[in-house]
DNA sequence: AATGAATGAGAATTCATTCAT
DNA sequence: CATGAATGAATTCTCATTCAT
């Protein structure tokens, strides 16, 4: 049984599906708030009781879908490396390489994301989804060496997390000036020389 | 005394500039084109002889200012790497912090990119900017290695300096998750184990 | 005490009314939703709360007037064949007389119509002023014949209405290539030798 | 070798066939005089050397389109009349189904001509095709009688071809109240009982 | 909390027309 | 005759936001 305080997210919840579905099969330019409300089911007043704005709607849904994206892909990678004992270089490679996969396959969400991807790294994200926490950290360890201890790990990370997810926006969604094709292997190599140094 | 041809382009022009101007004062969303017309001294019809819409020429002028901002930069890095005889590590670390020390200096500017510092690297921009070819060849060359050849080297060009715009955008414009001053050391450090590979 | 439902409905008239008014005077094409909203006493988007646009407006606009100067012609005539006892024959004529009469008289109204007379005989038009459905059946049966039953007598009165209407406007607005005058009479005896077929 | 004169015609052909393309594919609100002149290959000026203005170059189609229509549909019959020695009334039921059958077939030409079909009896259609007043004398011929003579029938002729084109144009383009198929039978027979008189 | 009719400022864009060349 | 760059008034329609219920 639905208690008051689960129902009133339920109508947020509603509201954030709706928009997600007008977004990605229009466009954010091509959703009108009152759009978005006739799909979600909620009266045009209902919006403004949770959300500011239609930006403030949007960088919410920005933020699930990266943290998504991301905790999703960790767990692919985390899972594959345990059985098969990857080494940290190729735990990088791995998680970059299902990262640009899942990009490429969703240009939907990859055109919705635009360059947004390190959202996934704000502390609201962390916040609603502990899941990253964890995993953030795993990686940390992973790119952590006597020279580059754990604060600056970590933001090397988020560094190259944006990079990647920049870089391949551009590159899965309009192939130019490179296509992503192109760009795997200059990421990879990238990556290889930034973590051979640990060694 | 203005031939016809040189008129034509002098109105396009004139809305450039002024479009610049409003765009960075205000921004591009409080900026209408009937505003920019009026300061460009141009009729509303005369706009759309130039323009297909509002993004057009936010496109176009994006593709200036970025231009702009990394041919000047490289010719001071350059100016003085002649003088100094700095080595090829030390120039692209030198020519990173003089990008992100115009993008500090110039947060409107900066904001106005938004995060498409790469449009300097677009076709469209190195036809209209010449100069852009000799910087790109120039700096490919530093990257190069018997590991690193001409073209890959230009990809890796490419993804540092769309990583750097991108970074350095929210570092500077929101400061989060990391502040400006957080992430150059970072920055260096990943330049630095890129570059270092090639001894 | 209007209700709310009574409210929408009213603003809706309102529109109507307005829009009639200034498409009467000066022009469809003359008049502007902006007139039209100002005319009316209602917000632009109440407009487009209930109109898709002018066009919608017309089609609902004629359809009104049409039905009104049909419905209104033939109470006129059925209240005379019943105090002067007319053949059918006579009814038609009268009728006929009596719509070309108003066309004549309202040229503003035959304008606005222009050649879409049968739109009172669209289903909307007749869901709309039930008298139509009565009118109908009545001249139907005037029509009908051991060799032109039901169905066909109904087709016949609507192709008859329709050239009714089509040949009017033409005569009555431009009087070109004949003038109205000119053609009652050539209109008179059509519809006698099409009804003198039935005895 | 084209003289000065039948140059000047040429501009003038050449708008009017591209208006015509344009007119009919898109329509003519969506047809900007910009358009015509592009795909005529002239100048924005030499229109208006030549039309008033759009719908003055509409009429222009209009009254070509009709005539040529009713020219065409005209002969066919009037072959057929001659070989296979048609009666009065079959010759006018031909020629109907003729037109008919056209504007069914060419359905953008029907909604170009929308119900201005009687456009082709103006003088200015009789002046520019000469052949339009030999068959108008041929049909009122078909159509005198005693009770009806030359100028009387002249008219009934224009009126029938008002209502069909008219009664037509909705049938083909909407099929509302009525289709076509549903009203040939009741045009044909509205046909023979206004001629079967005459005998 | 939820509703949804009403608002009206505001923006984009079109397009017929002119006129100097 | 012919051109086509320039004009700028005019118009449509959108849409975020409010507020009485």
């Amino acid at each position: 049984m639905p208690t008051a305080a689960e129902n009133k997210h339920l109508k947020q919840l509603h509201i954030l599906d709706a928009a997600t579905r007008l977004f990605l099969d229009r466009s954010v330019t091509d959703t009108a708030i009152d759009d978005v409300v006739k799909l979600a089911g909620v009266a045009k007043g209902t919006f403004y009781l949770y959300f500011r704005d239609k930006y403030d709607l949007l960088d919410q849904i920005v933020m699930r879908r990266t943290a998504t994206l991301f905790t999703e892909s960790c767990r692919v990678m985390r899972a594959r490396a345990e059985k098969e004992q990857l080494g940290p270089v190729e735990q990088i490679e791995y998680l970059t390489d299902e990262i640009i996969a899942r990009m490429r396959e969703d240009r939907k969400v990859t055109a919705l994301i635009d360059k947004r991807f390190s959202a996934c790294f704000s502390p609201k994200a962390i916040e609603e989804y502990p899941e990253m926490q964890t995993h953030i950290e795993y990686l940390t360890g992973l790119l952590e060496t006597p020279a580059c201890p754990g604060e600056e790990a970590r933001r090397m990370l988020y560094v190259l997390a944006d990079m990647i997810g920049c870089v391949c926006c551009d590159a899965i969604l309009s192939a130019r000036p490179y296509d992503i094709d192109e760009l795997i292997p200059t990421i990879h190599s990238i990556l290889r020389k930034l973590l051979e140094v640990r060694v």
